[in-house]
DNA sequence: GACATCACG
DNA sequence: GACGTACGTGATGTCC
């Protein structure tokens, strides 16, 4: 009963994805109850698309209908122009994953579905709009974007839904101010700054119309520029003769695309029920379900939206009764038609759980080994690439095991989804896999990240790792990677690993990570940290992924002279020590230190550790060292020996062979405050403090021609301490640049700031730094080496000048009581399970509580001030090298340093706004030098 | 692998 | 009244 496409035949055309982004900015971010899937677009799609076919009768009802969507990826504008629609930005994350779904839900309606790769939707509409006008029919296109209104005309019009409102020639003139067929032609005069098109600068749509009016066409204009009367204008068309054409090239809609179905194709047809049911039941739509099905007449499917897991409250286990862990049932890809098969999963679904297995844990050395890849709970496959045969074999083969794909081949089928903006791809410790990908030129986006969900939702609580996260939340041990390396001497790498065991571990690792996302995403909004997740977490990965791609140059001369000359200093402690003792001893054991000053030597004073040894820090040595060249001796050789071997030595080895540059890495998930870690090495611990150890930082060098930059926060934790608790007199020592340790003093000790001395405002700057820390008594007491009655009587007067900072302690314990949280004032928590613990644990836990929202904000206020510092020196020659919890490294051209510091500063300076207001300025110190010891 | 020590903010 | 404390990290060495 096909009808030929021709006269009194009505094509209705609608744009999908001015649909998608309409419903996705209408409603809020719903999302699926089970399993927390975002599906507000996907719900609000569904919507318009039923009152649309709703709405479709009498006359002007439509026997020919399509949706048509642009396909992902770059069109062939963009081999015209590569910056065609390139400041457009991403496609919000929750959206992404919903692209796939739109296309489901309008196939469940049975309204066909088109999309072609290289092109855009409006080049498909074009195209359509012509066949039906040539074949003698009608055609309406539903949409409101401008760029389609050259299409208008002669049986095609447009329709804005939003409006309601019909838009013919006349509304195309309104628009315009000229008819449909010069459209293009203004609109490559006035350009488009959403698409990128260039444009004539200088010219907008009004002053396009005129000149189009007035010479007829783009090309009579072009040709007869020299006839214009207003020099400026003149001067533009004919400079930018070339630009104007190519804007017109890309704004110029193509007609004759060929196109694989016909408009007879595009039939109405009335949806299956069925069909139509069991998609809305699955996205769990309950209202609009059993709308449909009324009118269908038929019975509303039944939907199963329990959440997989209990509406937990924070770190509360739950154990799922989810389907068991089934290592058979995981893949081994042996080709790339298997391979396909696991992509076009991930497409269908919109995301898809990503692991890499590799020769070790150096992400800028190790080899990559093989890729894991999971769309679903329980089914995940394994892609081995470079697994070595005979791992038996002593010396190992370096013949390739049999049935793996060649490893180019399936980097390059992985590579268009795993950069897919419309692919969200998850992992756990992402930037990990972000860092090999890159290295095989692969750069991983968008993501989300199972450990930083976890970090997100529970800091303070339990750990990230994988196999902590997959026992709590899953119920279930993960194979030890030990079982298949083995441990020690004899342990292996993954590429020794026979691929069938190899197969079970990795792919289960992908299976883990897919079911711990569902499981940790959801509880986003529950926990209320959705913000710091999306804001302070997930925006960072990539950042922390290109500081540590970069690295610090590190001169190995430096390190090495340095070394020898610690060694024979460190020769002559020992022999006088051994003099002293009166025989050879370890001096790298406290044991027998402690035993020689205290059993041999006999002095006074020895404190025992908890394992009964005698305890020998330094503070404690410190104490002897004027009266005995003993102690003094094993605190010159301790800290020789703990430079040397921490730092001067060891960094040499962290110097990559290739960049010459040190690689560390953050762990983002680290500190329960918000803080980072650094390690392999932890580059946020160099010495600086003594003068020796400072010569150490003279080693970590700029590039020829360049600077390093520090940019390091002016006491960021007492200006917080000074916002969060209120006190108008430091705020206000702090808005006149005051300072801030002196003017305690003086409100402290009354005395005035003309006559501060040294040793008075030390005392108030280690106050000051107490505070922060949960002060006490005692604590203070040792720092200061005063007596305790003496320290408590300084707390008490502090208290006394400063009563807002005792109600800040007071307010936040009691919190930290009830919540057993703390929280920053961006919104991290900080869990505090020991908050209500009896005995000296309630000490630790409330001084942690104290601390933790100070420091924790200092580190929120960094993280923002990072994820916003690629952009803001995009331009410029300078690159972001480190961070020191209140410090940013940066290694810039010498001549751009100024500008750098100009820009950097601001951007630190201003990162607690918008989001918050401070009352109280942050400031921004700025150093430069050829060496980390002159920038600092 | 636990403990002690010490480097940093 | 005694308990035993400054907050947050990572790396190295000893000793079991």
């Amino acid at each position: 009963m096909s009808t030929e496409f021709g006269k009194g035949c009505h094509l209705h055309l609608i744009d999908g994805s001015a649909f998608i982004f309409r419903a996705y900015h209408a409603l809020p971010p719903l999302t699926r109850k089970s399993d927390g899937l975002p599906i507000g677009a996907v719900a609000g799609f569904c919507n318009m698309l039923h009152r649309y076919v709703e709405g479709n009768t009498g006359p002007d009802a439509p026997t020919h209908v399509a949706v048509i969507f642009d396909h992902s990826g770059k069109s062939f504008r963009n081999d015209m122009y590569d910056l065609y629609k390139a400041n457009r930005p991403p496609a919000p994350e929750d959206l992404r994953p919903q692209f796939p779904l739109t296309r489901d839900a309008t196939r469940a309606f049975n309204i066909a579905c088109k999309e072609i790769e290289g092109f855009e939707a409006d080049d498909i509409i074009a195209t359509l709009a012509c066949q039906a006008r040539e074949a003698g029919g009608r055609c309406t296109i539903i949409s409101s974007d401008k760029d389609l209104m050259q299409l208008v005309g002669d049986g095609v019009e447009m329709l804005d839904a939003m409006k309601n409102k019909r838009i013919d020639r006349d509304g195309v003139f309104e628009k315009f101010g000229v008819g449909p067929e010069r459209v293009v032609d203004v609109q490559a005069l006035a350009g488009d700054s959403v698409d990128n098109v260039p444009g004539a600068p200088g010219i907008g749509i009004k002053t396009a119309a005129l000149l189009i009016n007035e010479f007829g066409d783009l090309e009579s204009l072009l040709d007869r520029a020299e006839e214009i009367k207003q020099p400026k204008r003149r001067q533009t068309l004919i400079e930018k003769r070339d630009q104007i054409e190519l804007s017109k090239r890309l704004v110029q809609l193509d007609c004759e695309m060929e196109l694989d179905f016909t408009l007879d194709d595009l039939e109405v047809k009335d949806p299956v029920s069925e069909e139509l049911m069991n998609f809305l039941a699955e996205m769990e739509f309950r209202t609009l379900t059993k709308r449909i099905a009324e009118q269908l007449g038929v019975e509303a499917p039944v939907i199963n939206d329990t959440p997989q897991q209990g509406a937990s409250a924070a770190g509360e286990v739950d154990v799922p009764e989810d389907l068991p862990f089934d290592p058979e049932a995981y893949a081994w890809v042996k080709d790339a038609e298997g391979l396909q098969t696991w992509i076009d999963a991930a497409y269908k679904r919109g995301y898809v759980a990503v692991d890499t297995e590799t020769t070790g844990l150096d992400e800028m050395r190790v080899d990559l080994v093989g890729i894991c890849l999971s769309s679903e709970a329980g089914q995940a496959c394994y892609v081995p690439l470079t697994h070595k045969a005979g791992s038996d074999d002593l010396f190992g083969s370096d013949q390739l095991a049999e049935g793996q794909m060649d490893l180019e081949q399936a980097l390059a089928m992985l590579k268009p989804m795993l950069e897919d903006e419309s692919i969200l791809k998850i992992g756990q410790n992402m930037k990990y896999d972000a860092k090999i990908f890159s290295r095989y030129g692969i750069e991983v986006g968008p993501i989300d990240d199972t450990m930083l969900l976890s970090y997100a939702l529970h800091a303070g609580i339990h750990g990230h790792g994988m196999d902590a996260l997959s026992e709590r939340y899953l119920n279930h041990t993960p194979i030890p990677i030990k079982s298949l390396l083995g441990s020690g001497k004899s342990a292996i790498t993954f590429d020794r690993v026979p691929i069938e065991d190899a197969v079970k571990y990795a792919a289960e690792d992908a299976d883990i990570t897919l079911r711990l996302w569902q499981k940790l995403k959801p509880q986003l909004h529950q926990e209320q940290v959705t913000t710091v997740y999306e804001k302070l977490e997930r925006p960072l990965v990539h950042v922390l992924k290109d500081m540590e791609m970069t690295g610090i140059k590190v001169d190995r001369d430096v390190l090495s002279r340095m070394s020898n000359s610690f060694a024979q200093k460190m020769a002559g402690y020992e022999a006088e020590l051994y003099e002293l003792a009166g025989h050879e001893f370890n001096v790298q054991s406290p044991a027998q230190v402690g035993k020689i000053l205290f059993e041999e030597m006999e002095l006074e004073g020895g404190k025992k550790t908890k394992t009964g040894q005698w305890s020998t820090p330094a503070d404690v040595l410190e104490d002897l060292a004027n009266e005995h060249t003993f102690a003094r001796r094993v605190l010159d050789y301790r800290q020789l020996q703990k430079l040397k071997s921490t730092y001067t030595d060891a960094l040499q080895d962290h110097i990559h062979p290739d960049t010459g540059r040190v690689h560390t890495s953050y762990l983002q998930s680290g500190a329960s405050t918000g803080r980072m870690a650094s390690n392999d090495p932890n580059l946020q611990n160099i010495p600086v403090r003594s003068e020796e150890g400072r010569k150490i930082r003279e080693a970590f060098v700029a590039d020829e021609g360049k600077v390093l930059l520090s940019l390091d926060y002016s006491q960021i934790e007492l200006r917080i301490l000074a916002e969060m608790a209120g006190i108008d007199a430091l705020k206000q020592a702090f808005k006149d640049g005051h300072d801030i340790h002196a003017m305690t003093a003086s409100e402290m000790f009354d005395v005035p700031m003309s006559e501060m001395t040294p040793e008075i405002r030390r005392q108030a700057k280690a106050i000051n730094f107490g505070v922060i820390y949960g002060i006490s008594a005692f604590g203070l007491a040792r720092n200061l080496h005063i007596p305790r009655g003496d320290a408590q009587a300084f707390i008490t007067r502090y208290f006394e000048r400063f009563p807002g900072i005792r109600t800040y302690m007071d307010d936040t314990k009691a919190f930290a009581k009830e919540n057993l949280y703390v929280q920053t004032l961006f919104g991290r928590k900080i869990h505090m399970p020991e908050i209500n613990a009896k005995g000296p644990r309630a000490g630790f836990a409330q001084r942690a509580a104290i601390n933790a929202p100070i420091q924790g904000t200092a580190a929120d206020v960094i993280r923002r001030a990072m994820i916003r510092m690629p952009d803001a020196i995009k331009d410029l020659p300078a690159k972001m090298l480190l961070q020191v919890h209140d410090e940013l490294i940066f290694e810039v051209a010498e001549d751009a340093a100024d500008q750098v510091i100009a820009v950097a500063r601001e951007v630190m300076e201003g990162a607690a706004a918008p989001a918050l207001h401070m009352s109280v300025p942050l400031v921004v110190d700025a150093g430069r030098g050829a060496n980390w010891a002159e920038a600092h």
